[in-house]
RNA sequence: GCCGCUUUAGCUCAGUCGGUAGAGCACAUCAUUCGUAAUGAUGGGGUCAGAGGUUCGAAUCCUCUAAGCGGCACCA
């Protein structure tokens, strides 16, 4: 009846089939191994299933676990199927909603018939998983009209299901896989041949959560299950373990160990640094101060509360209030019943950002174009008052201070200057030891002041600063990100890459028209007319709260010498030896190195295994043999290797490494 | 803020059926002077997060509050 479909191959090679043919079956006619290896397909690039008819002339390319990605997806989307099933299965009455797959999984989100599920519910549900997968049940995929499933869905008491569907696009194609003959779920594939093609050891259940359906906080509160699932048992393990290898690493299980910070109810979401802590906040400070100095930034300094009217003028009042810390302008009454403000006060706020503050000073006085660009940095300590969900140890805290700076520059030297921030940038990010970073352009909300043409030309101006920069190509991950931008501007962002490969955004630059035009800032042009200066919002840490938190998770603890707050400690063997090791630690001390002693009555075991828990980079063993050479024994953090040198050299060596990157 | 879980000595954690609190580490004292990841002995240390309730009796059961943890939402 109708023509042979011709399906290219990789290889370049065509076979002609007849309509209908499964990429399962051209499998099997090219031979029984890769029949067994294959799980799935790419017919011309789209993923699909290894099960479905071919019904057009295509490229196809079968999908076997070497095509880990492609493997990955679709193993873990089979899972999330597995997952609703069982819990159907053993929650009768909850309702199905939608369950991805992840990053390095999956979940499901459902809406609980009674309670939302607890992780004791884990257990019973990967069991039930297991059944399924070893019953090695098909799956099918149908294509349905829109009214049967509609109908369908509202007939087996799924609303939410119904809602979706009643909602997809028109046109789009409306499928839904079948798990045997007697489970099946509204999605747009692919998926396996059969759950048995699962590794039933490959998955497990890790949490519960809370989840809004899709993602609106004026939705209903769906209970969200995650997984997380592979290809084997092995590939499992070894996720397994990396997650205890990240967990060791958590800044606040170091922070406490290190003895750097804590934090507590008192004073939940701020930090108390410890003096081991705020040394290495510092010493980051310091370079930080360096780096701006040297190009060409002025610092400042800018109140910490200021007038509500103030916050108004700049429209943070109006967009971000609840998430301020509001301060009547009165004394309180200091009655012990009466009210604690009486009448009707004026309102106050600590400052959430510093930007308003400079706009202030750059209005004192008449500004020539002369003047620009004019550079303004501030170690600024802001106030947020955040959600109490959203805080996170040191990450995301309520009181922070950001490596703040706003450049006040003509149209024409936005460009200049959004290039010349890429390259300070890249010069710290590559001395605090993170050689790997990503750049993103977040474009235009759908929510935003100023125009659009602000915007076409706002962005192409990053744009075109990334170009110059040398930025904007793969090896810095450059991609543009749709409706991320702020409010009043669009944002580059740079996401650092750490030691074990998570990403954190930690830079940013935005040009802004809109506060300059709020809080009328403006200079005198080369015309003599009054201009309105363009004011680029830059950080490159971030905040030194979340910045040092990234440190100690990028290198463990064991931060680079110049920046650990002991970095070398002297320790005796026997008390013989105490008066040198007093010397040593004297010695060190006036060439600037941060040296203690341990001079105490305990066994040098007991001394190697404390200071490399405290993470010096630096311990100098001294005993008698080294008192009376005048040399010390030098044993580097996680190394053994013991190397005895003179004490000046010792000096020398350590020195070289305890002088920050830029020093050099 | 929302969902779930958690909160017992400075830290990490036991604590069964509701019957009046326990370990290791840390700390203190004493002994030990020792060569590269935990020397030994002895001792002190608790309003079981807070408030209320049930009960003859609550660390244990219930309610509320707070904080922490995992997510969701938020992140100027």
């Amino acid at each position: 009846m109708s023509e042979l479909l011709t399906i290219t191959l990789p290889d370049g090679s065509a076979r002609q089939v007849a309509p209908g043919t499964t990429p399962a079956q051209i499998a099997a006619a090219i031979g029984p191994g890769l029949a067994k290896a294959a799980i799935g397909a790419r017919v011309d690039g789209e993923l699909f299933d290894i099960t479905r008819p071919l019904e057009h002339d295509a490229r196809l390319a079968l999908v076997t676990a070497r095509d880990e990605a492609d493997a990955l997806e679709l193993v873990r989307h089979d899972f999330a199927h597995v997952l609703a099933e069982a819990v159907q299965a053993l929650f009768p009455g909850t309702q199905i909603t939608f369950g991805p797959s992840t990053d390095d999984g999956f979940y499901y989100d459902f809406a609980p018939k009674d309670r939302p599920f607890t992780e004791d519910d884990l257990p019973a549900i990967e069991a039930k998983m297991r059944e399924i997968i070893a019953a090695d049940k098909p799956l099918r995929r149908e294509v349905w009209a829109r009214a049967d499933l509609i109908a369908r869905w509202q007939a087996t008491g799924e609303s939410f299901k119904a809602q979706w569907a009643a909602e997809l696009p028109e046109g789009e194609e409306l499928t839904v896989y079948w798990s045997g003959d007697d489970w099946f779920d509204m999605c747009r594939g692919p998926h396996l041949a059969s759950t048995g093609k699962l590794d039933p050891a490959a998955f497990k259940l890790t949490r519960v959560s809370g989840a809004y359906w899709r993602g609106d906080q004026s939705n209903a509160m769906l209970s969200r299950i995650y997984g997380t699932g592979w290809l084997t048992k092995k590939q499992l393990d070894a996720h397994l373990t990396r997650l205890e290898e990240a967990a060791k690493r958590d800044h606040r299980k170091l922070g406490a160990e290190m003895d750097l910070f804590h934090l507590q109810s008192e004073a939940h979401g701020s930090v108390f640094w410890h003096p081991k802590g705020y040394r290495i906040w510092r010493e980051l400070e310091a370079y930080m101060r360096r780096a701006i100095d040297g190009a060409g930034y002025r610092e400042v300094k800018t109140p910490q509360v200021m007038d509500a009217r103030q916050w108004e003028a700049s429209g943070h009042w109006g967009k971000y209030r609840e998430n301020m810390f509001v301060i009547p302008d009165e004394v309180p009454n200091t009655d012990d019943d009466g009210p604690v403000i009486s009448g009707e006060a004026d309102w106050m706020a600590l400052k959430p950002m510093n930007c308003p503050a400079h706009v202030l000073i750059f209005r004192q006085g008449i500004k020539s174009y002369r003047e620009l660009p004019l550079r303004m940095a501030e170690m600024g300590c802001c106030h947020r008052n955040e959600p109490h969900g959203a805080l996170h140890g040191i990450m995301r805290v309520r009181q922070f201070t950001q490596d703040d700076g706003h450049i006040f520059c003509r149209e024409d030297q936005i460009v200049d200057e959004v290039a010349q921030f890429c390259q300070l940038l890249d010069r710290v990010y590559k001395d605090l030891g993170f050689p790997k970073y990503a750049v993103k352009l977040a474009l235009r909300p759908e929510k935003r002041f100023g125009s659009d043409e602000m915007w076409d030309k706002a962005e192409a101006e990053l744009r075109e600063a990334v170009e110059r920069a040398g930025m904007a190509t793969p090896e810095f991950g450059w991609e543009e990100l749709p409706g991320e931008g702020a409010f009043y501007a669009p944002k580059l962002e740079f996401h650092l890459t750490d030691a074990i490969g998570r990403t954190w955004q930690c830079g940013t630059i935005q040009s802004d028209r809109v506060l300059p035009e709020r809080l009328d800032a403006s200079y005198i042009g080369e015309d003599g007319n009054r201009h309105r200066p363009v004011m680029l919002h830059r950080a490159i840490l971030g905040t030194f709260e979340r910045f040092i938190g990234i440190l100690i998770e990028h290198f463990a603890g064991r931060l680079p010498t110049w920046l650990a707050p002991v970095q070398a400690v002297v320790a005796t063997i026997v008390s013989d030896a105490d008066d040198y090791a007093q010397h040593a630690v004297a010695t060190l001390a006036a060439a600037g190195i941060r040296v203690e002693s341990d001079t105490r009555n305990e066994k040098i075991n007991l001394k190697v295994r404390e200071h490399s828990l405290q993470k010096v980079p630096f311990l100098l063993v001294v005993g008698k043999r080294e008192a009376e050479e005048g040399t010390v024994a030098i044993r580097r953090l996680g190394e053994q290797a013991q190397q005895v040198l003179p004490l000046a050299e010792a000096l020398a060596l350590i020195k070289a490494e305890a002088t920050a990157p830029d020093l050099v």
